[in-house]
DNA sequence: CCAAATCTTGACGAATCCCTGACGCCGAGG
DNA sequence: CCTCGGCGTCAGGGATTCGTCAAGATTTGG
Protein backbone atom coordinates (compact mmCIF):
# COMPACT_ATOMS: atom_id res chain seq x y z
CA UNK A 1 0.00 0.00 0.00
CA UNK A 2 1.68 3.23 -1.02
CA UNK A 3 1.63 5.93 1.69
CA UNK A 4 1.65 9.00 -0.69
CA UNK A 5 -2.45 8.50 -1.93
CA UNK A 6 -4.43 8.12 1.06
CA UNK A 7 -5.87 11.25 0.90
CA UNK A 8 -4.79 12.21 -2.01
CA UNK A 9 -1.42 14.19 -3.64
CA UNK A 10 -0.75 18.31 -2.61
CA UNK A 11 1.59 19.55 -5.08
CA UNK A 12 3.72 21.96 -3.23
CA UNK A 13 5.69 24.67 -5.74
CA UNK A 14 8.21 26.80 -2.98
CA UNK A 15 11.66 27.34 -4.41
CA UNK A 16 13.14 27.77 -0.05
CA UNK A 17 13.97 24.71 0.82
CA UNK A 18 13.39 25.77 4.26
CA UNK A 19 9.47 25.88 3.90
CA UNK A 20 9.10 23.13 1.12
CA UNK A 21 10.66 20.79 3.39
CA UNK A 22 8.45 21.77 6.38
CA UNK A 23 5.15 21.57 4.48
CA UNK A 24 6.25 18.23 3.17
CA UNK A 25 6.52 17.00 6.97
CA UNK A 26 3.34 18.29 8.33
CA UNK A 27 0.86 17.47 4.86
CA UNK A 28 2.74 13.72 5.48
CA UNK A 29 1.98 13.57 8.83
CA UNK A 30 -1.78 14.43 8.18
CA UNK A 31 -1.84 11.56 5.40
CA UNK A 32 -1.72 13.72 2.11
CA UNK A 33 0.98 12.81 -0.37
CA UNK A 34 3.60 15.65 -0.97
CA UNK A 35 5.35 16.10 -4.43
CA UNK A 36 7.50 19.70 -4.27
CA UNK A 37 8.71 21.49 -6.97
CA UNK A 38 11.04 24.38 -7.01
CA UNK A 39 10.31 26.38 -10.05
CA UNK A 40 7.34 27.60 -11.66
CA UNK A 41 7.80 25.83 -15.09
CA UNK A 42 8.07 22.52 -13.37
CA UNK A 43 4.89 23.50 -11.01
CA UNK A 44 2.99 24.19 -14.01
CA UNK A 45 3.57 20.70 -15.79
CA UNK A 46 3.17 18.82 -11.92
CA UNK A 47 0.43 20.49 -11.54
CA UNK A 48 -0.96 19.73 -15.17
CA UNK A 49 -0.38 15.68 -15.09
CA UNK A 50 -0.39 14.80 -11.37
CA UNK A 51 -3.70 15.97 -10.72
CA UNK A 52 -3.06 17.14 -6.95
CA UNK A 53 -6.09 17.45 -4.59
CA UNK A 54 -4.59 20.87 -3.79
CA UNK A 55 -1.88 22.94 -5.01
CA UNK A 56 0.41 25.51 -2.66
CA UNK A 57 2.06 28.46 -4.65
CA UNK A 58 4.99 30.73 -3.97
CA UNK A 59 3.92 33.74 -5.06
CA UNK A 60 8.00 35.04 -5.72
CA UNK A 61 9.11 32.21 -7.77
CA UNK A 62 11.77 31.45 -10.69
CA UNK A 63 10.98 30.93 -14.16
CA UNK A 64 7.25 31.75 -13.34
CA UNK A 65 5.64 33.99 -11.12
CA UNK A 66 2.78 31.66 -9.04
CA UNK A 67 -0.05 33.84 -9.75
CA UNK A 68 1.01 33.08 -13.65
CA UNK A 69 1.07 29.04 -12.63
CA UNK A 70 -2.96 30.12 -11.26
CA UNK A 71 -3.99 31.55 -14.35
CA UNK A 72 -2.87 29.61 -17.15
CA UNK A 73 -4.71 26.49 -15.19
CA UNK A 74 -7.68 28.24 -14.72
CA UNK A 75 -7.73 29.40 -18.08
CA UNK A 76 -7.34 26.17 -19.07
CA UNK A 77 -10.31 24.78 -17.21
CA UNK A 78 -8.32 23.73 -14.75
CA UNK A 79 -10.19 24.43 -11.09
CA UNK A 80 -7.62 22.16 -8.60
CA UNK A 81 -7.74 24.38 -5.35
CA UNK A 82 -4.69 26.61 -5.17
CA UNK A 83 -3.57 28.25 -2.23
CA UNK A 84 -1.11 31.02 -2.31
CA UNK A 85 1.50 31.63 -0.09
CA UNK A 86 3.52 35.02 0.51
CA UNK A 87 5.91 36.50 2.48
CA UNK A 88 4.66 40.55 2.05
CA UNK A 89 1.72 41.58 2.72
CA UNK A 90 1.27 43.85 -0.23
CA UNK A 91 1.25 40.94 -2.40
CA UNK A 92 -1.77 39.67 -1.02
CA UNK A 93 -4.10 42.34 -2.65
CA UNK A 94 -3.22 40.70 -5.74
CA UNK A 95 -4.40 37.54 -4.87
CA UNK A 96 -7.64 37.68 -3.09
CA UNK A 97 -10.59 39.21 -4.38
CA UNK A 98 -10.84 36.15 -6.26
CA UNK A 99 -9.34 37.99 -9.48
CA UNK A 100 -6.83 34.72 -10.04
CA UNK A 101 -9.39 32.05 -8.52
CA UNK A 102 -7.39 32.04 -5.75
CA UNK A 103 -9.07 29.87 -2.72
CA UNK A 104 -7.14 31.27 0.06
CA UNK A 105 -3.72 32.13 0.75
CA UNK A 106 -1.00 32.33 3.31
CA UNK A 107 1.85 34.97 4.59
CA UNK A 108 4.81 34.00 6.09
CA UNK A 109 5.66 33.32 8.75
CA UNK A 110 3.39 30.62 8.90
CA UNK A 111 2.58 27.85 11.36
CA UNK A 112 2.65 24.14 10.19
CA UNK A 113 -0.74 23.60 11.71
CA UNK A 114 -2.25 26.43 10.34
CA UNK A 115 -1.43 25.10 6.98
CA UNK A 116 -2.68 21.81 7.48
CA UNK A 117 -6.05 23.26 8.68
CA UNK A 118 -6.48 25.54 5.52
CA UNK A 119 -5.61 22.91 3.11
CA UNK A 120 -7.92 20.33 4.66
CA UNK A 121 -10.31 23.24 4.43
CA UNK A 122 -9.85 24.01 1.34
CA UNK A 123 -9.69 20.18 -0.38
CA UNK A 124 -13.33 19.45 1.68
CA UNK A 125 -15.00 22.62 0.00
CA UNK A 126 -13.32 21.15 -3.49
CA UNK A 127 -14.99 17.65 -3.07
CA UNK A 128 -18.13 18.87 -1.86
CA UNK A 129 -18.83 21.12 -3.99
CA UNK A 130 -18.09 18.34 -7.09
CA UNK A 131 -19.97 16.15 -5.02
CA UNK A 132 -22.96 18.06 -4.91
CA UNK A 133 -23.62 18.38 -8.33
CA UNK A 134 -24.50 14.62 -8.50
CA UNK A 135 -28.21 15.25 -7.95
CA UNK A 136 -30.70 13.43 -10.26
CA UNK A 137 -32.64 15.63 -11.49
CA UNK A 138 -36.40 14.81 -13.73
CA UNK A 139 -38.73 17.44 -13.77
CA UNK A 140 -40.02 18.41 -10.22
CA UNK A 141 -38.14 15.28 -8.95
CA UNK A 142 -34.64 16.09 -7.48
CA UNK A 143 -32.70 12.84 -6.10
CA UNK A 144 -28.97 12.87 -4.21
CA UNK A 145 -27.09 9.84 -4.31
CA UNK A 146 -24.45 11.55 -2.24
CA UNK A 147 -27.01 12.98 1.03
CA UNK A 148 -29.83 10.26 0.19
CA UNK A 149 -32.37 13.22 0.25
CA UNK A 150 -35.28 13.46 -1.97
CA UNK A 151 -37.15 16.63 -3.08
CA UNK A 152 -40.32 17.11 -5.47
CA UNK A 153 -41.20 20.49 -5.98
CA UNK A 154 -38.90 22.07 -3.35
CA UNK A 155 -40.48 19.79 -0.54
CA UNK A 156 -38.55 17.19 0.59
CA UNK A 157 -39.69 13.92 0.53
CA UNK A 158 -38.90 10.72 3.35
CA UNK A 159 -38.32 7.41 1.41
CA UNK A 160 -37.21 4.31 3.16
CA UNK A 161 -33.60 2.76 1.71
CA UNK A 162 -35.39 0.04 -0.69
CA UNK A 163 -37.72 2.73 -2.13
CA UNK A 164 -34.89 5.20 -2.35
CA UNK A 165 -32.42 2.64 -4.03
CA UNK A 166 -35.62 1.85 -6.53
CA UNK A 167 -35.81 5.32 -7.40
CA UNK A 168 -32.43 6.28 -7.72
CA UNK A 169 -31.82 3.26 -9.88
CA UNK A 170 -34.40 4.32 -12.15
CA UNK A 171 -33.67 7.79 -12.25
CA UNK A 172 -30.25 7.19 -13.12
CA UNK A 173 -31.25 4.70 -16.35
CA UNK A 174 -33.57 7.93 -16.85
CA UNK A 175 -35.83 6.74 -20.15
CA UNK A 176 -34.92 3.28 -20.01
CA UNK A 177 -37.38 0.04 -18.89
CA UNK A 178 -36.35 -2.10 -16.99
CA UNK A 179 -37.77 -5.38 -15.48
CA UNK A 180 -38.76 -6.31 -12.61
CA UNK A 181 -35.74 -9.35 -12.67
CA UNK A 182 -33.70 -5.97 -13.50
CA UNK A 183 -34.50 -4.50 -10.48
CA UNK A 184 -34.51 -6.64 -7.95
CA UNK A 185 -30.72 -7.93 -8.80
CA UNK A 186 -29.97 -4.74 -9.58
CA UNK A 187 -31.46 -3.08 -6.56
CA UNK A 188 -32.51 -5.83 -4.03
CA UNK A 189 -29.32 -7.65 -4.48
CA UNK A 190 -27.18 -10.42 -6.63
CA UNK A 191 -29.39 -13.29 -5.70
CA UNK A 192 -33.13 -11.59 -5.05
CA UNK A 193 -34.99 -13.89 -3.33
CA UNK A 194 -37.99 -12.31 -3.06
CA UNK A 195 -40.95 -11.87 -5.66
CA UNK A 196 -41.00 -9.86 -8.60
CA UNK A 197 -44.73 -8.84 -7.07
CA UNK A 198 -42.52 -6.74 -4.45
CA UNK A 199 -41.20 -4.44 -6.79
CA UNK A 200 -44.85 -3.15 -7.70
CA UNK A 201 -45.56 -2.64 -4.21
CA UNK A 202 -42.56 -0.47 -3.59
CA UNK A 203 -42.96 1.02 -7.10
CA UNK A 204 -46.59 2.00 -5.62
CA UNK A 205 -45.16 3.23 -2.21
CA UNK A 206 -42.81 6.03 -4.20
CA UNK A 207 -45.35 6.90 -6.77
CA UNK A 208 -47.37 7.54 -3.35
CA UNK A 209 -45.03 9.77 -1.89
CA UNK A 210 -43.78 11.62 -4.66
CA UNK A 211 -47.31 12.64 -5.43
CA UNK A 212 -48.39 13.73 -8.85
CA UNK A 213 -44.91 14.52 -10.46
CA UNK A 214 -43.59 10.95 -9.56
CA UNK A 215 -42.06 10.40 -13.21
CA UNK A 216 -42.19 6.48 -12.91
CA UNK A 217 -44.01 5.01 -15.85
CA UNK A 218 -45.33 1.70 -15.61
CA UNK A 219 -44.51 -0.03 -19.44
CA UNK A 220 -47.42 -3.48 -19.05
CA UNK A 221 -45.59 -6.73 -19.81
CA UNK A 222 -42.54 -5.47 -19.21
CA UNK A 223 -41.56 -3.41 -16.39
CA UNK A 224 -40.97 -0.29 -14.94
CA UNK A 225 -38.92 3.51 -16.37
CA UNK A 226 -38.44 6.94 -15.09
CA UNK A 227 -39.42 9.70 -17.64
CA UNK A 228 -40.77 13.15 -18.02
CA UNK A 229 -43.90 12.34 -20.08
CA UNK A 230 -46.50 9.72 -18.40
CA UNK B 1 -7.69 32.82 -23.44
CA UNK B 2 -11.15 32.57 -22.50
CA UNK B 3 -11.59 35.66 -20.88
CA UNK B 4 -15.28 34.28 -19.60
CA UNK B 5 -14.04 31.95 -17.06
CA UNK B 6 -11.06 33.90 -15.51
CA UNK B 7 -13.29 34.56 -12.31
CA UNK B 8 -16.15 32.20 -13.48
CA UNK B 9 -19.33 32.51 -14.17
CA UNK B 10 -23.14 34.60 -12.82
CA UNK B 11 -25.98 33.31 -13.86
CA UNK B 12 -28.51 36.19 -14.51
CA UNK B 13 -32.17 35.42 -14.22
CA UNK B 14 -34.34 38.38 -15.83
CA UNK B 15 -36.46 39.07 -17.82
CA UNK B 16 -36.30 42.64 -18.85
CA UNK B 17 -33.70 42.59 -21.42
CA UNK B 18 -32.34 46.54 -20.72
CA UNK B 19 -31.59 45.03 -17.10
CA UNK B 20 -30.08 42.43 -18.25
CA UNK B 21 -27.91 43.93 -20.86
CA UNK B 22 -26.39 46.21 -18.49
CA UNK B 23 -25.61 43.79 -15.91
CA UNK B 24 -23.68 41.49 -18.76
CA UNK B 25 -21.68 44.52 -19.52
CA UNK B 26 -21.05 45.59 -16.11
CA UNK B 27 -20.10 42.05 -14.63
CA UNK B 28 -18.02 41.17 -17.94
CA UNK B 29 -16.07 44.10 -17.62
CA UNK B 30 -15.18 42.90 -14.20
CA UNK B 31 -14.01 39.49 -15.25
CA UNK B 32 -16.60 37.51 -14.77
CA UNK B 33 -18.75 35.26 -17.63
CA UNK B 34 -22.40 35.97 -17.77
CA UNK B 35 -25.05 33.72 -18.85
CA UNK B 36 -28.65 35.58 -18.85
CA UNK B 37 -32.04 33.43 -18.99
CA UNK B 38 -34.90 35.13 -18.99
CA UNK B 39 -37.80 32.48 -17.61
CA UNK B 40 -37.97 30.94 -14.89
CA UNK B 41 -37.86 27.07 -15.77
CA UNK B 42 -34.99 28.11 -18.07
CA UNK B 43 -33.41 29.64 -15.01
CA UNK B 44 -33.25 26.95 -12.87
CA UNK B 45 -32.04 24.58 -15.20
CA UNK B 46 -29.15 26.87 -16.05
CA UNK B 47 -28.36 26.93 -12.07
CA UNK B 48 -28.22 23.32 -11.75
CA UNK B 49 -26.03 22.35 -14.74
CA UNK B 50 -23.89 25.73 -15.09
CA UNK B 51 -22.52 25.86 -11.83
CA UNK B 52 -21.86 29.89 -11.53
CA UNK B 53 -20.18 31.00 -8.86
CA UNK B 54 -23.72 33.06 -8.04
CA UNK B 55 -26.52 33.75 -9.35
CA UNK B 56 -28.83 36.69 -9.88
CA UNK B 57 -32.31 36.29 -9.26
CA UNK B 58 -35.15 38.55 -10.78
CA UNK B 59 -38.34 38.61 -7.98
CA UNK B 60 -40.73 38.76 -10.97
CA UNK B 61 -40.36 36.14 -13.50
CA UNK B 62 -42.28 34.73 -16.33
CA UNK B 63 -43.11 31.06 -15.79
CA UNK B 64 -41.29 31.00 -11.81
CA UNK B 65 -41.03 33.45 -9.12
CA UNK B 66 -37.61 33.90 -8.05
CA UNK B 67 -38.01 32.98 -5.09
CA UNK B 68 -39.37 29.86 -6.21
CA UNK B 69 -36.34 28.77 -7.89
CA UNK B 70 -34.07 29.89 -4.61
CA UNK B 71 -36.13 27.43 -2.91
CA UNK B 72 -35.64 24.47 -4.80
CA UNK B 73 -32.18 24.80 -5.23
CA UNK B 74 -31.73 25.39 -1.26
CA UNK B 75 -34.31 22.21 -1.29
CA UNK B 76 -31.44 20.25 -3.52
CA UNK B 77 -28.61 21.06 -1.28
CA UNK B 78 -27.11 24.00 -3.86
CA UNK B 79 -25.55 26.81 -1.97
CA UNK B 80 -24.73 29.06 -4.45
CA UNK B 81 -24.84 32.76 -3.52
CA UNK B 82 -28.31 33.97 -4.49
CA UNK B 83 -28.58 37.96 -5.05
CA UNK B 84 -32.60 38.55 -5.36
CA UNK B 85 -32.49 41.72 -7.40
CA UNK B 86 -36.18 43.53 -6.84
CA UNK B 87 -38.82 47.23 -8.55
CA UNK B 88 -40.96 47.00 -5.26
CA UNK B 89 -39.49 47.36 -1.92
CA UNK B 90 -42.48 45.07 -0.57
CA UNK B 91 -40.56 42.44 -1.91
CA UNK B 92 -37.55 43.27 -0.19
CA UNK B 93 -39.43 41.64 3.11
CA UNK B 94 -40.35 38.42 1.68
CA UNK B 95 -36.33 37.64 0.07
CA UNK B 96 -34.85 39.11 3.59
CA UNK B 97 -34.85 37.31 6.79
CA UNK B 98 -32.78 34.86 4.69
CA UNK B 99 -35.96 32.16 4.78
CA UNK B 100 -35.08 31.52 1.51
CA UNK B 101 -31.07 30.99 1.59
CA UNK B 102 -30.78 34.84 0.09
CA UNK B 103 -26.95 36.21 0.13
CA UNK B 104 -28.07 39.51 -0.74
CA UNK B 105 -30.84 42.25 -2.44
CA UNK B 106 -30.35 44.98 -5.05
CA UNK B 107 -33.47 47.08 -5.82
CA UNK B 108 -33.84 48.79 -8.87
CA UNK B 109 -33.13 51.03 -9.71
CA UNK B 110 -29.62 50.31 -8.70
CA UNK B 111 -26.43 51.47 -9.85
CA UNK B 112 -23.82 49.25 -11.68
CA UNK B 113 -21.15 49.40 -9.90
CA UNK B 114 -22.82 48.59 -6.90
CA UNK B 115 -24.46 45.24 -8.11
CA UNK B 116 -20.32 44.58 -8.93
CA UNK B 117 -19.56 45.73 -5.30
CA UNK B 118 -22.15 43.38 -3.82
CA UNK B 119 -21.59 40.39 -6.13
CA UNK B 120 -17.81 40.55 -5.52
CA UNK B 121 -18.33 40.79 -2.07
CA UNK B 122 -20.96 37.51 -2.20
CA UNK B 123 -18.63 35.94 -4.29
CA UNK B 124 -15.36 36.29 -1.59
CA UNK B 125 -17.63 35.37 1.61
CA UNK B 126 -18.73 32.16 0.64
CA UNK B 127 -15.27 31.30 -0.44
CA UNK B 128 -14.03 32.51 2.74
CA UNK B 129 -16.93 31.37 4.61
CA UNK B 130 -15.92 27.84 3.59
CA UNK B 131 -11.89 27.76 3.25
CA UNK B 132 -10.59 30.42 6.23
CA UNK B 133 -11.58 29.17 9.66
CA UNK B 134 -10.33 25.44 9.53
CA UNK B 135 -12.88 25.00 11.95
CA UNK B 136 -16.10 22.49 10.92
CA UNK B 137 -19.29 24.58 11.72
CA UNK B 138 -22.53 23.09 11.24
CA UNK B 139 -25.47 24.91 12.94
CA UNK B 140 -24.97 25.74 16.45
CA UNK B 141 -21.92 22.76 16.54
CA UNK B 142 -18.59 23.79 15.97
CA UNK B 143 -15.57 21.28 15.51
CA UNK B 144 -11.97 22.21 15.45
CA UNK B 145 -9.58 19.87 13.85
CA UNK B 146 -6.76 21.63 15.13
CA UNK B 147 -7.38 22.31 18.56
CA UNK B 148 -10.06 19.50 18.86
CA UNK B 149 -12.14 21.40 20.86
CA UNK B 150 -15.69 21.34 19.96
CA UNK B 151 -18.10 24.13 21.17
CA UNK B 152 -21.93 23.83 21.11
CA UNK B 153 -23.94 27.37 21.30
CA UNK B 154 -21.16 28.35 22.26
CA UNK B 155 -20.32 26.36 25.13
CA UNK B 156 -17.27 23.68 25.19
CA UNK B 157 -17.87 20.31 24.85
CA UNK B 158 -15.54 17.46 26.13
CA UNK B 159 -15.45 14.54 23.94
CA UNK B 160 -13.79 11.38 24.16
CA UNK B 161 -10.89 10.38 21.38
CA UNK B 162 -13.21 8.77 19.56
CA UNK B 163 -16.16 10.69 19.78
CA UNK B 164 -14.40 13.25 18.85
CA UNK B 165 -12.82 11.25 15.63
CA UNK B 166 -16.47 10.13 14.69
CA UNK B 167 -18.06 13.23 14.91
CA UNK B 168 -15.35 15.54 12.71
CA UNK B 169 -15.03 12.99 10.22
CA UNK B 170 -18.82 13.14 9.90
CA UNK B 171 -18.49 17.00 9.46
CA UNK B 172 -16.04 16.72 7.26
CA UNK B 173 -18.15 14.74 5.07
CA UNK B 174 -21.38 16.94 6.01
CA UNK B 175 -24.39 16.08 3.81
CA UNK B 176 -23.10 12.61 2.81
CA UNK B 177 -24.33 9.62 4.05
CA UNK B 178 -21.71 7.34 5.04
CA UNK B 179 -22.26 3.32 6.28
CA UNK B 180 -20.98 1.93 9.57
CA UNK B 181 -18.50 0.13 7.40
CA UNK B 182 -17.04 3.65 5.83
CA UNK B 183 -16.69 4.81 9.13
CA UNK B 184 -14.98 2.34 10.84
CA UNK B 185 -12.63 1.87 8.08
CA UNK B 186 -12.15 5.41 7.63
CA UNK B 187 -11.99 6.49 11.96
CA UNK B 188 -11.18 3.56 13.41
CA UNK B 189 -8.47 2.28 10.94
CA UNK B 190 -8.06 0.58 7.72
CA UNK B 191 -8.72 -2.72 9.23
CA UNK B 192 -11.06 -2.41 11.52
CA UNK B 193 -11.64 -5.77 13.94
CA UNK B 194 -14.84 -4.26 15.73
CA UNK B 195 -18.41 -4.51 15.42
CA UNK B 196 -20.16 -2.10 13.34
CA UNK B 197 -22.71 -2.01 16.62
CA UNK B 198 -19.59 -0.43 18.02
CA UNK B 199 -20.71 3.48 15.83
CA UNK B 200 -24.00 3.17 17.26
CA UNK B 201 -23.16 3.45 20.62
CA UNK B 202 -20.13 6.10 20.10
CA UNK B 203 -23.38 7.92 17.88
CA UNK B 204 -25.24 7.45 21.52
CA UNK B 205 -22.65 9.19 23.23
CA UNK B 206 -21.82 12.42 20.76
CA UNK B 207 -25.60 13.09 20.45
CA UNK B 208 -25.65 13.01 23.94
CA UNK B 209 -23.26 15.40 24.38
CA UNK B 210 -24.21 17.81 21.87
CA UNK B 211 -28.26 17.10 23.11
CA UNK B 212 -30.68 19.22 21.21
CA UNK B 213 -28.12 20.51 18.93
CA UNK B 214 -27.01 17.20 17.48
CA UNK B 215 -26.40 17.70 13.84
CA UNK B 216 -25.50 13.70 13.49
CA UNK B 217 -28.73 11.95 11.31
CA UNK B 218 -29.53 8.02 11.25
CA UNK B 219 -30.55 7.33 7.65
CA UNK B 220 -32.24 3.95 8.69
CA UNK B 221 -30.56 0.99 6.42
CA UNK B 222 -27.84 2.82 5.39
CA UNK B 223 -25.17 4.68 8.26
CA UNK B 224 -25.58 8.41 9.70
CA UNK B 225 -24.83 12.03 7.67
CA UNK B 226 -24.18 15.24 9.56
CA UNK B 227 -26.59 18.22 8.32
CA UNK B 228 -28.79 20.66 9.77
CA UNK B 229 -32.06 19.69 8.94
CA UNK B 230 -33.04 16.33 11.16
C1' DC C 1 0.70 -1.83 39.99
C1' DC C 2 -3.66 0.23 40.80
C1' DA C 3 -7.50 3.15 39.66
C1' DA C 4 -10.12 5.68 36.49
C1' DA C 5 -11.58 6.47 32.08
C1' DT C 6 -12.67 4.71 27.81
C1' DC C 7 -13.89 1.29 24.48
C1' DT C 8 -16.35 -2.85 22.99
C1' DT C 9 -19.73 -6.25 23.17
C1' DG C 10 -24.05 -8.47 23.83
C1' DA C 11 -28.87 -8.47 24.97
C1' DC C 12 -33.36 -6.54 24.90
C1' DG C 13 -37.33 -3.73 23.41
C1' DA C 14 -39.47 -0.62 20.40
C1' DA C 15 -40.04 1.13 16.07
C1' DT C 16 -39.93 0.53 11.40
C1' DC C 17 -39.72 -1.79 7.26
C1' DC C 18 -40.21 -5.59 3.98
C1' DC C 19 -42.46 -9.34 1.91
C1' DT C 20 -46.41 -11.89 0.89
C1' DG C 21 -51.00 -13.11 -0.41
C1' DA C 22 -55.56 -11.83 -1.69
C1' DC C 23 -58.70 -9.02 -4.04
C1' DG C 24 -60.38 -6.16 -7.70
C1' DC C 25 -59.70 -3.15 -11.62
C1' DC C 26 -58.31 -2.39 -16.22
C1' DG C 27 -56.53 -3.02 -20.77
C1' DA C 28 -55.53 -6.37 -24.52
C1' DG C 29 -57.04 -9.72 -27.54
C1' DG C 30 -60.42 -12.83 -29.41
C1' DC D 1 -68.94 -8.31 -25.39
C1' DC D 2 -66.33 -11.54 -22.89
C1' DT D 3 -62.20 -13.53 -21.01
C1' DC D 4 -57.77 -13.43 -19.16
C1' DG D 5 -53.56 -11.93 -17.49
C1' DG D 6 -51.06 -8.01 -15.65
C1' DC D 7 -51.12 -4.50 -12.35
C1' DG D 8 -52.62 -1.43 -8.27
C1' DT D 9 -53.91 -1.70 -3.59
C1' DC D 10 -54.22 -3.08 1.11
C1' DA D 11 -53.17 -5.04 5.50
C1' DG D 12 -50.86 -8.33 8.59
C1' DG D 13 -47.08 -11.24 10.17
C1' DG D 14 -42.27 -11.72 10.20
C1' DA D 15 -37.84 -9.83 10.05
C1' DT D 16 -34.43 -5.87 10.49
C1' DT D 17 -32.67 -2.13 12.39
C1' DC D 18 -31.59 1.03 15.86
C1' DG D 19 -31.42 3.10 20.68
C1' DT D 20 -30.33 1.91 25.17
C1' DC D 21 -28.19 -0.17 28.99
C1' DA D 22 -24.94 -2.60 31.65
C1' DA D 23 -21.04 -5.40 32.17
C1' DG D 24 -16.54 -6.97 30.75
C1' DA D 25 -12.14 -5.72 28.30
C1' DT D 26 -8.75 -2.46 27.32
C1' DT D 27 -6.18 1.59 27.73
C1' DT D 28 -4.45 5.57 30.17
C1' DG D 29 -2.43 8.04 33.92
C1' DG D 30 -0.46 8.31 38.37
Amino acid sequence: MSPDSVKGLILVVEDERAISDLLRLYLSREGFGVQVESDGVAGLSAARTLHPVAIILDVGLPSMDGTEICRKLRAEGNWTPVLFCTARDDEVDRVVGLELGADDYITKPFSPREVVARVKAVVRRAVQAASSTGALVLGEVSVDPVTRRVTVAGEQVQLTATEFDLLEHLMANQGRVLSREQLLSEVWGYAAIVGTRTVDVHVAQVRAKLGDHSPIRTVRGVGYSAELEP
